[in-house]
RNA sequence: GGAGGAUUAGCUCAGCGGGAGAGCGCCUGCCUUACAAGCAGGAUGUCACAAGUUCAAUCCUUGUAUCCUCCA
């Protein structure tokens, strides 16, 4: 056989790419045996069309892919499908703010051609986003792949809408919006812009109806008292327990209002007494509607009062109308003080002007009845958080559950399939775009205007990219899917209002375990963003290091749903193992020239043989058990151990004289079980690890097709060899303790020195030391390693060193500082009192022997007599030492 | 105000009832027939503080302190 050239360093850009399409060619993504019953299935988060992707979507699509990957490997017909979301604000505003480097708005290119050029910037985005999880490796079944506004997502949209308007779950009501009067649209939270400005607190005496006295209303916007309803106080503030229920009367005005008790109060602020504008407040308006207070509403579109403020101050702007209304309340005695305060105020991040929350017509989702299947999925376990810890998180948001605000004043989304009668007046709502009246038969309809909220597709995503509302052969096979993968910060958002759907319209949970990532951040804990320039982008990531160092990286260090905080340079923790790979692997295919792969079974291997396959085993144990608890950085730990600490630092050394020394038949055998090994741990790593194990498998002489579909190595009993894997143990001891004497006599490692053995009966391994000599003479730097089995050997004036079971006697007698050893042995008999005095303190405690388990009982006695067997022996040493 | 999380080696973090761990950094010595992106060895910890439960606590319970996040 030839040996197999491999360059001499790894370079990912050699072959990711070329993998990545040979994968996609040969259709890997796809789903195999779908005849096989079971599934194993996974929706990605559908990433915005915004933006490109970010270090967040990096680590969330590295874990599907390690979890899809794995799954398929075990041979279940298995599923990922990939897909992007619309994201309506964000989007708009992408194309509003080319438009206004223009100096243009959307009104000037109307809705038409203003939805023509957000699907051009749609198609650009979606294009990057799609070439970045292929060059980050994602497994995703491309011929799946969904958009919230294709064809068959709107459909589902629609299907979603008429159905819930029919089960009377969707009505139109007021609500209060981010409203810009100056642009004169509603703006979402992300698009309000908070900063801390310097104000005024105003202190204004509300006097009770029935003429004894008043009370103090602190407010930082005093022209609003004329949308006052109610004063609240906090129902257990002692100072205000009496006077709940009372009547005041509103300066200014000729109205009457309540005090009423509501929990959401702050003691603290002000008086803690505060005067409730449900029309001009979002806070109050929460707390009117769970009073059932009157929503006062006193804007104009146009940011001036109305017709329900006294006459003499409607027309005016908030601000003139503010200096008039603190002047008449000053006039007529009803200030008590006026301080500086300092408050957070919203600004439109366009037009910078101040935005005022507004009352408007809106659609919402009644949400009550859904909250409580959702809580259901979750109390009969159909559904189960990584970690547990968010389920507290999840089921108090549902309990405290509120309707759902689905319309947004926007052109890029799903327009509210609702269409009014401009003739009767109707409000019609169906499956297909209605020609007519169904009342009056007028053809004169009007499609309300605005779209949907971008959740209200999302959170069908689950089962509408599988094919519903049609029963598709996809929905019957794959749903309810296996796991979702996500951040935290979008439990309520998405992940609750996937479920809600899900149990409404399939009565099943949409998926069984929720996996809670943490979010990635900078090295000192703060969130990645362009203004602070701390973001570390993944493409450059995969540029310097290769999309296999990224993805083990952040494995490594996805800890139980914990932030990962990371640096450029973290990666090259992902970049140093993956080169350990490529090195160890072109060692062995060198080692191929001339050999002869040998077919072998177990009788056949050494103790050696056996401890590495020992590994192998616990590690593919290691690796399922946190793969099903989705405890990722330990499956990536149990692999990095594995290849780099026992295969490469232990195994591939031992063989290297085999491989050397050995008969043609030796040298046969072990190039073949260190082929089998190869390859068994290509396919162990290859969901950690995905070009670089199947760049490597494919020259591999004993590979079988595609790593990526190949079956992932399980756990077997029959692999455990317990006491072989326990005899290579007592050898590295061995091994370690000459090698760390040597080094801390500073013994040069080309001096070669005379190693005398000796074990005592309790020593397990001599047949293993007798038969590895030659290697482990080769590990100690010793030219003369001596097995002194009946203890004949002359070991005077030599540096004596034990460990469990052994002794060995070091001749390096000019290296040797008499007083340091003899400290070093002192301290040694130090430590193992202190051990020994732990140990007995336990025996000699009848407690512990009656309620221990006898394991725990088991070790204290063998800590007992390993601590005894240092004692005697370093005392005997310091003997030796003290006789030289 | 409510809730959750964090507090372990210089840094970033695992571990979570029975002799304190990893990666990076640091110190020492090595280009040993894959790998200097490497090898070997080494140092460093009142496991935040205080009580309690237990035969046994870094780990469980409660409280305290500091920090972070979310909700209001």
């Amino acid at each position: 056989m030839k040996a197999v050239e491999l360059s001499k360093s790894y370079n990912p850009k050699d072959f990711e790419e070329r993998i990545y399409s040979y994968w996609k060619e040969n259709g890997e993504f796809k789903p195999r045996n779908i005849e096989k019953d079971g599934h194993f299935s996974v929706v990605m988060p559908p990433p915005n069309v915004t933006g490109v992707l970010h270090m967040g979507h990096a680590l969330n699509n590295v874990l599907q892919d390690i979890i899809v990957r794995y799954h398929r490997m075990t041979g279940v017909p298995t599923l990922w499908v990939p897909g992007t979301d619309h994201a309506g604000i964000a989007t708009q505003n992408v194309v509003e703010r080319q438009l206004k480097a223009d100096g243009l708005r959307r009104q000037d290119l109307g809705r038409e051609k203003f939805l023509e050029r957000t699907w051009l910037v749609k198609e650009k985005h979606h294009a990057i986003i799609k070439s970045q999880l292929e060059k980050m490796g994602c497994s995703c079944d491309w011929d799946h792949e969904r958009f919230t506004m294709d064809e068959g997502l709107s459909k589902a949209v629609r299907e979603c809408f008429v159905t819930l308007y029919e089960r009377g779950l969707i009505y139109k009501g007021k609500y209060l919006v981010n409203y810009c009067p100056k642009c004169g649209t509603a703006l979402s939270d992300d698009e309000v812009e908070y900063e801390s400005e310097p104000g005024k607190l105003y202190h204004i005496r509300y006097p009770y109806s029935d003429g004894s006295g008043y009370i103090i209303v602190a407010t930082t916007r005093p022209e609003t008292m004329f949308g006052d309803s109610a004063v609240a106080v906090h129902p257990e503030d002692e100072r205000y327990k009496s006077v709940v229920g009372k009547t005041l009367d509103l300066p200014l005005t000729d109205r009457k209002i309540k005090i009423i008790a509501d929990s959401f109060v702050s003691r603290e602020f002000g008086t803690g007494m505060v005067k409730i504008t449900p029309a001009h407040d979002p806070n109050d308006f929460e707390c009117g509607r769970r009073n059932n207070l009157e929503q006062i509403n006193i804007l104009n579109p146009d940011g001036t009062l109305n017709e329900n403020v006294p006459e003499k101050y409607r027309g005016l702007s908030a601000v003139d109308a503010r200096a008039l209304v603190v002047k008449d309340l000053e006039d007529a005695g009803f200030v008590e003080k006026i301080e500086d305060h300092n408050h957070d105020v919203g600004h439109c991040y366009r037009c910078h002007t101040i935005i005022e929350p507004y009352l408007s017509d809106q659609w919402f989702v009644r949400m009550k009845s859904l909250a409580e299947k959702a809580m259901d999925a979750l109390k009969k376990n159909d559904i189960v958080f990584y970690p547990k810890r968010w389920e507290n998180t999840y089921s108090r948001w549902l309990e405290g559950i509120r309707d759902w605000c689905i319309s947004r004043q926007l052109w890029w989304g799903h327009r509210i399939p609702v269409w009014y009668c401009k003739d009767c007046g109707a409000e019609i709502v169906m499956r297909e775009d209605p020609t007519e009246c169904p009342h009056c038969h007028s053809h004169s309809l009007e499609q309300d205007s605005d779209v949907l909220d971008t959740w209200f597709s999302s959170w069908l995503w689950p089962f509408s990219t599988l094919g519903w509302p049609e029963e598709s052969e996809d929905l019957k096979k794959f749903f309810p899917t296996s796991a979702l993968v996500s951040a935290y910060d979008i439990i309520f958002f998405w992940i609750s209002r996937m479920i809600m759907s899900s149990e409404e319209f399939l009565d099943k949970a949409p998926f069984k375990d929720i996996v809670i990532t943490g979010l990635v951040r900078d090295k000192l804990g703060r969130k990645m963003s362009k203004s602070l320039g701390n973001g570390v982008d993944p493409l450059l990531i995969i540029d310097s290091y290769g999309a296999d160092s990224l993805k083990f990286t952040l494995c490594y260090m996805a800890a139980q749903g914990q932030d990962v905080l990371i640096d450029n340079d973290s990666f090259k923790m992902g970049s140093r193992f993956a080169n350990k790979i490529w090195n160890a692997t072109r060692f062995l295919l060198m080692n191929l020239e001339g050999r002869e792969l040998v077919n072998f079974n177990v009788s056949d291997l050494t103790t050696m043989d056996k401890w590495i396959y020992s590994r192998f085993n616990s590690a593919a144990e290691e690796i399922k058990k946190a793969m099903e608890g989705y405890r990722f950085n330990d499956a990536a730990s149990a692999v990095y151990s594995f290849f780099w600490n026992d295969l490469c630092d232990w195994y591939i050394e031992d063989t290297k004289q085999k491989l050397l020394s050995g008969t043609e038949d030796e040298k046969n055998l072990q190039i073949s079980i260190l082929m089998d090994l190869l390859e068994k741990s290509m396919r162990l790593m290859h969901p950690f690890l995905s070009f670089i194990t199947e760049e490597i498998y494919q020259k591999l002489p004993n590979h079988n097709g595609d790593v990526i579909v190949a079956s992932y190595p399980e756990p077997d009993k029959a692999m455990e060899f317990k006491e072989d894997a326990e005899k290579v143990e007592a050898l590295k001891d061995i091994v370690k303790n000459i090698r760390s004497v040597r080094s801390n006599l500073q013994i040069a490692p080309e001096k070669k020195i005379k190693v005398v053995l000796r074990t005592s009966s309790s020593f397990k391994a001599l047949d293993l030391v007798k038969s590895e000599k030659a290697f482990i003479s080769t590990l100690i730097g010793s030219k003369d390693f001596i097995i002194d089995e009946d203890s004949s050997y002359d070991t005077s004036s030599s540096l004596p060193t034990s460990g469990p079971g052994y002794e060995c006697f070091l001749f390096i007698r000019d290296a040797i500082d008499v007083e340091e050893e003899i400290k070093k042995l002192n301290s040694d008999i130090e430590k193992a009192n202190k051990l020994l005095e732990g140990a007995e303190k336990k025996l000699n405690n009848e407690a512990f022997i009656k309620n221990a388990k006898a394991e725990a009982v088991e070790k204290e006695k063998k800590k007992k007599s390993e601590a005894l067997e240092i004692i005697e022996k370093s005392k005997e040493h310091i003997k030796m030492l003290q006789s030289l």
